[in-house]
Parts: structure tokens; sequence; C-alpha cells
DNA sequence: TTGTAAGCGTTATCAC
DNA sequence: GTGATAACGCTTACAA
């Protein structure tokens, strides 16, 4: 039933070798032969069977994506990323998703992955608690080339991410430009790397400007709107005069906002609001929000580039291409939520 | 330096039909061979080559999806389905992704599908505008079996679907039931065939209720928040006495929100609104937004199912497996924003 | 410019 | 129970 490469060559009266070189348009052929051929693969509905040309040119074409959580903004818009690049590096892509990003038994994909031969693996799992002890020098060995996004930067890893440490900086800078003293925090998870990144972040900057943060001006919430209404809830306990919150992702500052509405507090005029990821609902949040932008897409496209890189130094048995961390910069987005000194009207 | 069944066998001294028989577990044999293939895999490391295996047996097992907009609620959730099920029977998932979703020129992906013979296709774009045009019986018979999914149900097609008429109805519905009697809608982009269903929903539940609806309490949206503030401005400038508004999405039901509190108008006493989709922020919103939910997860699923039925089908050359429609309920997630009569307090 | 033969890593057939 | 041998559909020497 499907048409094979021989039967091209029979219906064109030439040898199969022909047929191949015109389907990849490699080596001198003449016009004649040339479009004889083209026209019996018109005619025959002739497809390329890329498997069998993989089991004999020893490369697939294929990249795999190993992704967690891609129902939520940052996952999904990374996979977008990746996705791209891949189309317009001409590979195809295998996804598998992980229903639990803590999870650490992860040799189940890594084995499909491999059996399916793919030419190197996009590790797009945010870093989490213990989650990266499956990384061993002789594991990898026997892995395709991978590159890792949004985990710490380790030696001998190809790793992309988002600076969240300097982009939590930026949110803090931007609250104290704006005069604010007396900052709280609701943090993410901290068993993520990112949260830790954002929190290091806040730390350090509070520090150079000689603010000083009580542990309980830090509370700890999940990514969800409603921890980042509990943690709000828990700092405006803990702290009445509180003139700015920090939450560490934009659905968290959303369940902030909700409590300063239910208990009648103003914003910005008595505590300003401030979120991460620029998720496009903050815009039209009530009031809408100040935020920190991150380069999702940008990350998931650098991820591919970096790791077709390490696929072709690996082809040319220049093994060891030194492996590069990559850190991409982050931009505050101004918004309603935070302008202004506080107490103005 | 990868390994082959031929190592192994050579190593455990048997045939290569005997190695390739205790990977498969098929067929009976002796316990003595079998450990001693089995220590020679582990010593070897062998992994399998599936793209051999699919030369030979003439299937790959992968399936393909073409997505789009998946950093979105909607997709992403559905995505999430498919790859879900897809791991569960075994099946690897190759990923392509639109830029544009209405875009008619799709022959580059399904080629990319047919050279690498994936089993079946999940065609998970929104069906808009003539992006249905490329679906001809005489192509779809070259192609794999093909489960469509949000797309108007056509004879001869699988499709799966949420019933989105159900949905706005429910949404309408309740409205009236909570004495709510001057309607607006905001609708989604009306080419698209979701947009189109929740638009009939409304029309046909305000007749059933023997409301009026006149043109201008139906304004267009494009799923955006801005859309939802733009649309929401002209529906209360034309009907300042407009009751309540049903947003086609959670996200115009936000810009309608905004716009609600910018002009004073309180939420629900003076108008109640609804939305669609229930985001995990549309709890959070303030007030919090009455939404319509849909089992997108189950949906990517239930299209996998349907799309193994058909690979089998035609497997054993029952080829005119009867082709089917589902159709998915909808369930009303009431919250703040509509409960209670007009103009309580 | 074109053809021949070998082989990529499996599984299937049919013997033994 | 187990093992030769021939496919599967393609590319790559190496010839011609």
């Amino acid at each position: 039933m499907p048409v094979t490469l021989r039967d091209v060559a029979r219906l064109a009266s030439v040898s199969t070798k022909t047929v191949s070189r015109v389907v990849n348009n490699q080596g001198e052929i003449s016009q004649t032969t040339r479009q004889r051929v083209q026209a019996a693969i018109e005619q025959l509905g002739y497809r390329p069977n890329i498997l069998a040309r993989s089991l004999v040119s020893q490369r697939s074409n294929s990249l795999a994506v190993v992704a967690s959580g891609v129902e939520y903004y940052g996952p999904s818009h990374t996979l977008v990323g990746i996705e791209q690049q891949c189309y317009e590096l001409g590979y195809s892509l295998l996804l598998s998703l992980l229903p639990r990003p803590d999870d650490t038994n992860v040799s189940p994909v890594l084995d499909a992955f491999v059996a399916r031969r793919v030419d190197g693996i996009i590790w797009a799992v945010p870093e989490i608690g213990n989650n990266r002890t499956w990384i061993q020098p002789d594991l990898l060995q026997h892995l395709p080339p991978i590159v890792f996004l949004s985990m710490e930067p380790r030696p001998g890893l190809s790793v992309v991410a988002v600076d969240n440490r300097a982009g939590a900086a930026q949110a803090i800078q931007h609250l104290i430009d704006q005069g604010r003293r007396k900052i709280g925090v609701i943090t993410g998870p901290l068993d993520w790397w990112e949260a830790r990144e954002r929190c290091a972040g806040c730390r350090d900057t509070l520090q150079w400007a000689g603010l000083e943060i009580l542990p309980s001006q830090m509370v700890e919430g999940d990514w969800s709107a409603s921890s980042g209404e509990r943690g709000m809830r828990k700092l405006l306990a803990h702290h009445p005069d509180l003139d700015a919150v920090f939450a560490c992702n934009d659905q968290m500052a959303l369940g902030a906002l909700g409590v300063a509405h239910q208990l009648g507090r103003r914003i910005p005029q008595d505590t300003a609001i401030v979120g991460f990821d620029n998720i496009p609902e903050s815009a039209h949040f009530w009031p809408s929000l100040t935020t920190v932008q991150q380069q999702l897409v940008d990350a998931g496209c650098i991820a591919v580039q970096v790791l077709q890189k390490l696929i072709e130094a690996k082809r040319q048995d220049r093994d060891h291409a030194e492996p590069m961390a990559t850190l991409l910069p982050t931009q505050l987005i101004v918004r309603a939520s935070s302008l202004g000194a506080p107490g103005n009207a």
C-alpha cells in the first residue's frame, strides 16, 4: 500500500539512488531525469519514510522536550518558544509531560527518548526539591545532549534560565524608588530554585538600601492566588503598617489585591503591590498590576539553539563543547498598583 | 558505539531472534536463556531502537498533535489531557504548533507527520474562518486516522468538542433565574465556531424565556480583557439599564469588571457578570466570578481514546469504523459576581 | 550523470 | 525452544 522509493524508481525507470538524490536535492542530476522522477513522485504520491532514513543516517532529526505544568503561564510560553525554534531548524518535537514536577523517577521518559533515538533533549521542568539527583555523569554519558531550562547553573551542564534574582531586585528597587520603606514579600514555594532566587533578589536589594526585613515580613506561598490571600492576611496581621508587598508571581498578587479590597485597604495609596510574570490578565487587575516580565519564549528558543550547537559538536567528535549557562534579563512593567508615594490620594 | 541486538546476541551466545523475543516478552523461552540474555542486556546497556522496530512492524507507536495557542487556558489544558492519555496508552507524542490558528496552509505539518509515519493525528486547532477547507476526502485518504477537537461535527469525521451552546445556555439561564431581565452579551470573535455556538446558546435561552435581545445588546470581542473593556463600555453606553452581562470568556469578563469599577457600578447589585472557562484566577477576581467550566482535559483524553479506536479499526481492515461526534457537558460555577437579585445591597 | 550492492537495527517466516 | 534468512525503506560507498 505505501509507496516506496523503489516504486518511484521503477515508474521513472531509474535507480533508487537517483530518486534518493532527487528527493534530497543532492548531487548533479540531469534536468530530464529529475523531471521524470518528480513526475513519478507526484503521480504515485510518494512520501519519504523518515524512519528508514533515520535508521541508516543515524540521526532522527527530532528533539524531545520534558515539561511540566504547561497549563500555567511560564511553562506554556517556554514550550511555545521551543516548538517554534524546532520548527525553524527542521526538527520534529517529541513532547513528554511530567504530572508531578518534583518526581525523581525520570528513567521511563528518558528511556523512551533514547529508544526513539532523539538527537537531543530539552529538560524544561522546574528545579524542585531533589528532582535533580538523577543528573549523574555516567547517566548523561549514555544520553543525547541535554539542555536544562530554569535550573541553577551547574558545571558541565548547559542551562538556560531567567535571571529571577535580578527580576526580584528590579521589583524591590522600584518600590524603594517610589518611597516605600516597609516592604513585605510573598514568596513562592521555597523548595523551588526560582522561588529562592527571587527571595535572594529581594534580600540583596533591601540590604543594599539599608532596609531591614524581619522574618515575619516574608511569608511563603505556593504560587496560587489562594496562597496569596493567606499570605497577605498574615503579613497585614503582623505588620499593619506595610506600605508595599511584592508577591513573587501575579496569581499571588491577585490574591493579595483581593484581601486588600476586603480589608478596605487602598491600592496603591496605602499599600503598593507588585507581581511577577506579567500574565495578560495582570494589566486588567483592579488596579492594574505592576509586575516583572520574563522572556520565556526567548528562553525556549535559546535552549533549542544551544542544544543544536551541542548536537553539532558531538557529531564532529568535538565532544567536549564547553557547556554554557545563559541568564536572561527581565523587564519591569510599571502600572497603577505601585505608582505614587505612599499616602497620596 | 550504540549497542545492538546483535551485540547482545553475541555476548549471550544466542540468535538475534531470541534476544528479540526476550525484549518483547513473546514466545516461550527457557528460564536459563532468558536470564543469560537479560544479563547481557544489562551488561551492555542495550536499548532497543524503536525506529528500526517501526520500520519493520509498520507502526510507529506515535501520535501527532497539531495545536495552537497553547499559551492560553483552553488549548493548554486540552494538550495536557492528550499527552496524559498518550502516555498511558504507550504512544509517543509529536507536537506541532500553528502560529496562526486561522492558517489554511497545513500541508507542511501534515507532510512531516506522514513522513514520520505517525499512527494517528489529533487536530487541536480551533475552527476559525475557512481553516477547515483543507479537509478533503481524497486528502484524508492518504492520511492516518484523525480526530478533530473543538470543531463543528461533520459527517464522516471524528470530532470531540465541548458543548459550548449548552454552556452559554446555562450561564444565561442562571442570570434569568437570579431575576435579571436586561442581559448584555460580549461574544468571542464570530469567525470562531465556538464563539458562534456560545452566541447561539444565549439567543436560544433568551428566546425561550421570552426576553428580547436587541442587536446592540450583543457586542463582539476577541477573547482579550481589553476587548472586554471596550465591549462593556459600548454595552453600557447604549443600555445603561443592563442588569447583567455575559462575557463569553473569563478574560473579557475581567475587562468588563474593570470598566464597572471605573464607572462606579456595583457588581453584582447593579450588574451581574458571568464569564466562561473558569480560569484559576476567576475565583479571585473582585468580586469572584461566576463562570462556566469546560472539561478540557477530558476532551483531550477522549480524543486520544477515539483515535486509538480508529487506528485499531483501520489495522483490522474494518476501515469504515463509523466516525463519531462526542459532545462534552459543561458545569456552571456560581460565585459572587452574579449572586442575588438586582438592586439588593 | 547514474547504477549496484551493502547495510542501518529490528521483526517475521519457517525451518530444526 | 531456538536459529538462519529475508525483509522493512532508505542512504552510502564504490563503480561504471
